[in-house]
Formats: C-alpha cells, structure tokens, sequence
DNA sequence: CATTTTGTGTGACATATGTCATTTTACAGG
DNA sequence: CCTGTAAAATGACATATGTCACACAAAATG
C-alpha cells in the first residue's frame, strides 16, 4: 500500500515518536497505516540508518567496554576490569572490588571450593557479612605454611565460611609433596574422599592467577623449589592456577606432586572465578584463560591492557553487534 | 542484599548492555544478582539520570516536533505541517503532500465527507490511485458554481470517489440560499434525507478551513456578499468550515443560508480533517481549532509558526514527557 | 524502643516486541 | 497478458517489558 519511499519519508517521526515520545510500535503502525511489524522492522534499523544515536555519558570512566570485549572475544562468562591507580593500597583496593565481584556470583545453596593465594585472601577477607548458610566452603588445595595469614587456602576457606555464615570442609593434607609416590599414596586415602567428592561437585570455585618467576608467591614462599621453577619455565610454563603450572597456550601436563584440584577437575566445575592483579601476572593470565578452565576473570586494568595490546585487540570493533 | 550505592554503581554497566549489547533485562538481573523489576526500573530512569541519551538525527528539518507539541497542546489526534517553500507552486506542492496524509486517514469501508475548497481539490487531485471500493464518499455542501472546476464540493466528491474506486453520494442542492424561509424548506425535504443521513453517519470528514476577507474565496468566488461578509466579521468571525462561520474563540451562532453539514455534526464525526495553506489563514485556523471539530489538522509551516507565535508556545516544553 | 519510611524482593499479569511461515500485492520483463 | 520476484500484509507465537499488589528488611525518625 505504501511505497519505499514512504518509509524512507516516515523514519524519522518514527524516530521521534518511539524513542522521544515513547509511542509503541503499534501505535505508530496505527497512525501510519503501516502493519505494526514493519514499525518494528523499521525501528529495528533506525541506528543502522544513523537516525538514532544513543549516547551512553561517561563510559570512558569506565571498563565496560573492555570487559564486555574480552567476555566476547575469549568466550568467557563474565570479565571484571577494575581501576587500580592507587600502587600504595593496590591490594587493599583491588581486594575490595574483587570482593563485590563475588558478591554478583554467589548464590544459596552451592558447594565453594576455594584455593590460596595473597590476591584471593585480600578480596576474601573484604567480602560483606552475608547470610547464605545453605552453601558449603571446600578447601581445594592441601595446606601450606605461608608467611602471609590469608593466603593459606585453609585460612581462606575458614574466612569466606564466615562471611557467608555457612559450613566449610577442609583439605587435611599438604599442598605440595616432594615425592610423586607420596602424592600417590595419599590421594588415594580415604580420608580424603569426601573432600574431593566435594570438589568434584563445586557450584563454583574461586581462585588466584600466579606467575612463575622469581618474585612469584610461590617460589618466594619456598613452594616451588629453584630448580622446578627452572625447569617449568624452560619447558615454557607462564603461571599457576591451585598449584597447577599451565603454559602460555593453555596446556599442562599433569601434575604429580600436589594435592589438590586438578586443572582437569576444574574444567568441569559450572563456574570457576580466577582473581588477578598485578601487569607482571598478564602472561600468566592469558595462560590460565587458555586452559579453558575459566568462566569469569576479575583482574585489573593493567594485566587487562597488556594482553589487549599483545593480541592487537581492537575492543571497539569486537563490541559490534555481530552477535 | 545489594545496597543503593551497588545500584548507581552498575547504571553505565546496565546502560551499555543494554542499549550497545542488547542485552535482556533478564539477563541483566541475572548477572547483577537483581531483580528483573529493579533492573526494568533503573533502565526506565537511565534517561531522566543524563546517562543515556537518544539523539534523532535531522529532526530539526522535518517538523515533527512541532505536530506533536500541536497534537498535545491542542489535543488533536494527528497534525502535519508542511514545509512549502516554493511560492510559486505552493498549491501543488501543499496539494501533493496533504494527499499523502490524506492517505494515512482512508480505510476501507468507510463513509468519507467531503467540504469543498481549492486546497482540498488540489489535494484530493493530488491522491493516488487506489482500492478502497467498500468506501462512500458523501457531498457534504450543497453545489456552487465556482470558477475553479475543483474547488466544486460535487467535482471534490466525484473526484475522490474516482481515486478510491468507490460510490459516491451528491448533495443535489445549492450550498447558499438567501432566504432562511428556503432553507428550512428544502432542508426538510425527503429527497436530503439520505443524504444528511450519510453525513452522520461519516467516519471521516475532510475539509478546507476559509478565511473571512475581501481576499478569501468564499467572498471572491461571491459566494458571500459584501454586507454578510462585513456583518460577520464585525461579529468577530474569522473564518469558516464549509461554509460555516466560526469566531476566533471557535464559537458560533447556527448559520441559516446554508445547505450542508452543521458544525454541530461534525463534531460528532469520528474523525475530521481539515487543510488549510498560506499564512493569511493562520486566525481562521486557530478559530477552526477552537470550535472542537477537529480532530486531524493539515497545514504548512508558515501558519503554524504564525499560531505557535501568538500563543507563544514552547515546542521543547510541550515534548517533555510529561504525558 | 517502637514506628514510619524507603528500597527491594516476589509473584502475577497485561502489553509490547521480535520473529516466522504463509499469503497478497505491486511491479518489471518477457 | 502472463509470470517471476520483491515488498508488504497477515496470522500466530514465544519472549520481553512494564506494572501491580504485597511482603520484608534495613534505615531513619520520633
């Protein structure tokens, strides 16, 4: 009944009519004695058409584009890029909104396994009170005498157990072993059954990226031995997720002298949160997305432009809406 | 759970998702841990808060703005206005276009009313071809011999007929008598009864609005003499709609030398429409307005700046959403 | 300490929107 | 005049959105 050329004519009172005037579809579809879907075919592509712009103020402030940008172009669930400025209170700072971060992923009744790490401990320990006393914490790798309190993963677990009023189970056993037979044998003890019946279960798993360097955690608190670190890293092994040293493009070979979670475990646990904080951990990170492991990343703005620059990411085209 | 300081937090999160990403409200909530409702609501204020902003490309060249500011100010149900620049074929050019609004007004299976006058001839002239063949177009003054073929209410109502494939009706009687006597007389008449019978029951009536001066061509055409004429606008009559004369305030006392339809029916028509070009005739329409006939008004942009500046209105304010 | 107030969560519901498969219509060549 | 094709209308649905009334809990008030 209606031309081409009418609609063409008629966009842009459709424009105003929707999007200032707040019309519906069928109302101008009414007046216009169009068929209410062509209304909406047309409005579908008013800002194709560069009719409508819509302007969102003061995003630049923010990450969301970025985050939204590594959500897409790493698959991911969900990407948290926060503003660290402050070098001072860093871990302070990022612990606090990593801490809001979870917040967004918890939910009743789940099983939260839990590994170690300074950077985990710190967003543990600013989490709100919360009464979510249906969900159980799981320690997920075994213990280890860390200088720092909050980073031992029993420590962690106990702490989050407490925020979130709820029960937690703890790993019994050492973190690392030094002998593959020893590992062996304990992990196929009863005591720990439960535990990793648990871990298997988890609704969720939150953790820590690490580096493997020198001035890692890891090796400056006697974890990891010189010449295993060595060794890793000649072998091309970036960083550690719960112990387990993975390599830049994702793989690993398994691991024979931790107890604890394996990468393989984690790969099938629903929702695993990796928390990162620090430039110098940015391989590390680009390792652990790797491994597929991952479902959400919380880390800063740092690691978060360091890796966009190594792959040449153009955040403005990936958020296109190619769908 | 989540405090109201979470809320503004999120608000440039949830304004990109979801007017960049086209995310789901629902979706939204579920990432947020919010409800669907508070995340509708934020949404709903993301505008009035100045984080979004919905910008219309062009507007300033059409004049939307300024119908609907009309439409609201005046409660009308539909204003265009025109843009007719070109002096020279400005009856051709306001012609073409107040037939494609026309075309918005038609549906099938109507009872169309039509006036007479130069610019609805030049407008019904102006209409496309079509199959509205359930429709009946009904004369709605009695006939007058004026120089313009097409200014003719029965050449309008053939013409009209013509266009939409459809029957219509004339009103084989003088639109102007002299003497009331006659009038009353004819108007009791059964051959009439049809047709006043088909005038209420119009769905739709269109109509010129007339000005009330030496220059109009209700005067010029002689279809008023000069003493009516100069009696009626020391009355303070400003124009007429077919053939009825109104004040400026849109009132009127019942006219008694015309045959055709009544201002008082045609307030009880669904749906009228008037046409009026050139700023001569802004009074006239603005008395149209005020008598509550209409319901559609078809002008160009000289009268309704002329109107929008006498009653000072604010195009801008009117739009506001204050609904 | 009791009591409003305010913000939120919940469940229910009416509308509005997005999408498809199918039919009509309008139009361009043959 | 016939026929293929592209644009629109139609009818039918599944989702998404806007809005209630109501219940709760935390914060503010007296």
């Amino acid at each position: 009944m209606n031309s081409q050329y009418d609609a063409d004519d008629h966009k842009l009172e459709i424009a105003y009519w929707y999007y200032k005037l707040n019309m519906t579809q069928a109302e101008i579809a009414k007046r216009l004695n169009f068929t209410r879907q062509r209304v909406n075919q047309i409005i579908g592509n008013l800002i194709d058409d560069g009719i409508v712009e819509i302007k969102i103020n003061g995003l630049r402030e923010n990450n969301v584009e970025m985050e939204s940008a590594f959500e897409k172009y790493f698959k991911l669930g969900r990407v948290f890029i926060f503003d660290v400025d402050d070098a001072e209170n860093q871990l302070d700072l990022f612990g606090q909104k990593a801490a809001n971060a979870f917040t967004q992923l918890l939910s009743d009744n789940s099983i939260i396994g839990v590994s170690w790490g300074i950077t985990l401990g710190a967003a543990v320990m600013k989490m709100q009170q919360r009464n979510l006393s249906n969900c159980k914490i799981v320690q997920m790798v075994g213990g280890l005498n860390s200088d720092t309190e909050l980073a031992k993963p029993d420590e962690i677990a106990r702490t989050l157990a407490k925020k979130l009023s709820c029960d937690y189970h703890l790993l019994y056993g050492p973190a690392v072993v030094d002998d593959p037979q020893a590992r062996e044998v304990l992990m196929q003890d009863k005591v720990f059954a439960e535990t990793f019946d648990l871990i298997n279960r988890c609704d969720l798993a939150i953790l820590g990226v690490g580096e493997l360097s020198k001035s890692s955690t890891i090796y400056q608190q006697g974890f990891l031995s010189k010449e295993r670190l060595e060794k890793l890293v000649a072998q091309g092994y970036v960083g550690d997720m719960a112990m387990q040293p993975f390599k830049k493009d994702g793989t690993w070979e398994t691991e024979n002298h931790v107890i604890g979670v394996s990468l393989e475990t984690l790969r099938h646990i629903p929702r695993v949160a990796a928390v990162a904080c620090g430039v110098n951990k940015a391989k590390a990170v680009l390792g652990a997305i790797n491994t597929g492991c991952l479902d959400v990343l919380i880390i800063d703005k740092a690691i978060a432009q360091s890796i966009s620059q190594e792959l040449s990411l153009d955040i403005d085209e990936l958020n296109k809406k190619s769908n």
